[in-house]
RNA sequence: GGUCCCGUGGUGCAGUUUGGAGUGCACGCCGGCCUGUCAAGCCGGAGGUCGCGGGUUCAAAUCCCGUCGGGACCGCCA
């Protein structure tokens, strides 16, 4: 490695014994300041760590503040006996200066840099004062993983051949289901680029241009609201692979998340577990399923298949089990259907069983002697336990159980915070209904796709999904941990034919294909090799590495929950004269949905 | 688009339920003292548009309405 210390002769945070009598030169920042009068104590912080510096002149010492940026000089001593820090790396020595410069001073900080215990500082202001933030360990730390994440990322992927590519983030808006970020073009006026959601487009191209492994990590956009794990600007490890299987994906896809997690210390046990979407759904009501914990959904339907009690009168009725749940209190049982109603749900339907085992709440007494008597059997209950109910559509009824199991599980004390359980869902259906989603932004037709319009149908259905886009199974896979989603990706359709007839599923005829998609279906037409990739999402990914429960500490400058930059306040108004040269305000000249444009051009 | 929580010296909080003088705590900051601390200590001091606007009231940080900002969640995010 080339020695880069410039100003200095050592990083603070290397200094040991074996170093005592050499004479040093040390850069960093006063972290602490003791001042004793005749002696003071500076802590110097650079980026390798902490070391004590210890100044016998007052008026040396005396003007030094918090976070004034130095230079010193002096000698590595012994710490006298009796005075060693074990709290520090370096704490058995420290540099008697014998010079001292300020390199830089500093203005009273906004908020403190060394924190000792509980003090928390609000986000909003961390962010708006970032550089100084990331002096704070904890959040450096957050960034540094980020590096080494990548570093693992891109020598695994070199490893097996990939090429790293860059694509455009000036590109067209093509309906792929979020909101695009749109750029004026100032040379078309009227006209406007796209921020990439993804390079999704781009890396099936590469694959028809014959690179055959390709990855890139790449940012994406989507103009969405925000959540602690979502900002408008985001990274995804996107991947793309020729001639391969989905087991040459996952597998693939395993031996990253291994290295990843090995970064901190943990190894995972591969191969890691698949389950079909469908189970997911029944065992979990999920399709990101948690496994760190139990409390799987109970089917119920046969059970209540003849009840009177109408409200299980339903196509779908499922359970979930609260263990010790029956001890709640009024109040919180309350809180529970405002939970449920929060969701959309009318409420969640309960019933305790008494230490007795006898079954008591609101819903017991509309329940048949015969039912009584299966219930807790059926859906494995003991006395003690609650037990949820939701009736409605498989659908509605089991996001509704899965989202109550989340909660029972947290509210438990169910959740091993230390797990890390992985498991690939797999066979996820290809099209659902739009009227279920309200998503109409692909097509006009009743179905849309789950994944996306080039995810391939599984090869059993390949001639039977246009006629039954329903029970149709997609050749994707999502790989999840501890209940997030961290990637997702599919064998993509390469036959142009099969192409033309999903976009028929979803209502998109060839002409309005061929000005939204015109570019891909042309180059389809070329020898497209059979591919297929996933993505990851990185900032999730580096979020779950370092325990950070918010994407934002992975991420050098991120925003706040309004897509506001606190520190660049961004976004900000232009001038009039910058919304002229965009072309901002420049009206097509025809209404657009009369105007065709050319299939083609796509300059990049 | 919806629900909930928060907004009080530079930072983090308490005070708001039950209206009564900008009251309190910790950290930081400024000055002084102090030669072995490491969250240094001791003494003294400065620092406030209680987010903003309106209303109720003799009186509002406190009650009401609106609004802005932050956070979490639902919708949304293939």
């Amino acid at each position: 490695m080339t020695d880069l210390l410039g100003l200095r002769t050592h990083r603070n945070g290397d200094l040991r014994e074996g170093d005592v009598g050499t004479d040093v030169v040390l850069c960093g920042w006063v972290a602490k300041r003791r001042d004793h009068g005749g002696v003071a104590f500076i802590d110097l912080r650079d980026a390798s760590g902490v070391v004590q510096v210890v100044i016998h002149d007052e008026a040396v010492a005396h003007p030094l503040r918090s976070e004034f940026c130095l230079r010193v000089t002096g000698t590595v001593t012994r710490r006298p006996e009796g005075n060693d820090n074990p709290n520090l790396a370096t704490g058995t020595v420290e540099v008697e200066a014998t010079e001292v410069e300020v390199l830089s001073d500093s203005a009273v900080l906004p908020f403190p840099i060394e924190e000792h215990e509980a003090t928390q500082v609000s986000d909003e202001v961390r962010y708006k004062y970032r550089y100084l933030d990331l002096r704070r360990a904890e959040s450096a730390a957050a960034i540094r993983l980020r590096s080494d994440v990548n570093r693992t990322a891109r020598r695994v992927l070199h490893d097996e051949d990939f090429v790293e590519v860059e694509t455009p983030t000036l590109t067209r808006s093509t309906p792929e289901g979020a909101r695009d970020f749109v750029v004026p073009a100032r040379l078309r006026p009227g006209s406007w680029y796209a921020l990439p959601q993804s390079p999704q487009l781009f890396k099936q191209l590469l694959m028809v241009g014959g690179l055959e492994r390709y990855f890139q990590i790449a940012r994406c956009y989507r103009d969405e609201d925000f959540r602690a794990d979502r900002q408008p600007e985001f990274t995804q490890l996107d991947i793309e692979m020729s001639f391969v299987t989905e087991d040459d994906v996952i597998a693939l896809g395993e031996r990253i998340v291994r290295e990843l997690w090995a970064l901190i210390g943990h190894e995972i046990d591969t191969p890691i577990p698949r389950m079909t979407y469908a189970e997911a759904m029944e065992r979990f009501g999920s399709d990101k399923p948690d496994l760190r914990f139990g409390v799987e959904l109970t089917e119920c339907t046969e059970l209540f298949a003849g009840t009177t009690f109408k409200v299980f009168q339903a196509p779908y009725v499922g359970a979930v089990v609260f263990p010790g749940g029956a001890g709640q209190t009024r109040k919180q049982l309350d809180a529970w259907q405002d939970w449920a109603k929060a969701r959309g749900a009318k409420g969640l339907a309960y019933v305790l069983i008494g230490d007795d085992g006898e079954l008591k709440g609101p819903v017991a007494k509309n329940l048949s002697d015969a039912e009584k008597d299966a219930l807790p059997g059926h859906v494995g209950a003991e006395p003690g336990d609650a037990i949820f109910f939701a009736a409605a559509t498989p659908r509605a009824a089991r996001a509704l159980l899965g989202a109550a199991r989340g909660e029972i599980a947290r509210q438990a004390g169910l959740i091993d915070e230390s797990a890390w359980a992985f498991t690939w869902v797999v066979d996820a259906p290809l099209f659902e209904p739009t009227s279920e989603t309200d998503d109409v932004a692909v097509g006009s037709g009743a179905w849309t796709a789950v994944h996306h319009a080039f995810t391939s149908p599984k090869p059993e259905c390949i001639d039977t999904f246009d006629t039954d886009p329903g029970s149709a199974v997609a050749y994707a896979y999502d790989i999840v941990c501890n209940g997030n989603e961290i990637g997702g990706g599919s064998i993509r359709i390469h036959r142009r034919d099969v192409q033309e007839r999903v976009f028929q599923v979803m209502g998109l005829g060839p002409e309005e294909a061929e000005e939204k998609f015109g570019f891909l279906l042309e180059a389809f037409r070329y020898g497209a090799p059979p591919h297929g990739g996933i993505a990851f999402g990185w900032d999730r990914i580096c979020a779950l590495l370092s325990g950070a429960p918010s994407i934002r500490e992975v991420i050098a400058f991120p925003k706040t929950g309004g897509g506001f930059d606190p520190l660049t306040s961004a976004p900000a108004p232009i001038t009039a004269q910058q919304r002229k040269e965009a072309g901002v305000d420049a009206r097509p000249e025809q209404p657009a949905a009369t105007k065709v444009e050319p299939t083609t051009p796509q300059p990049t």
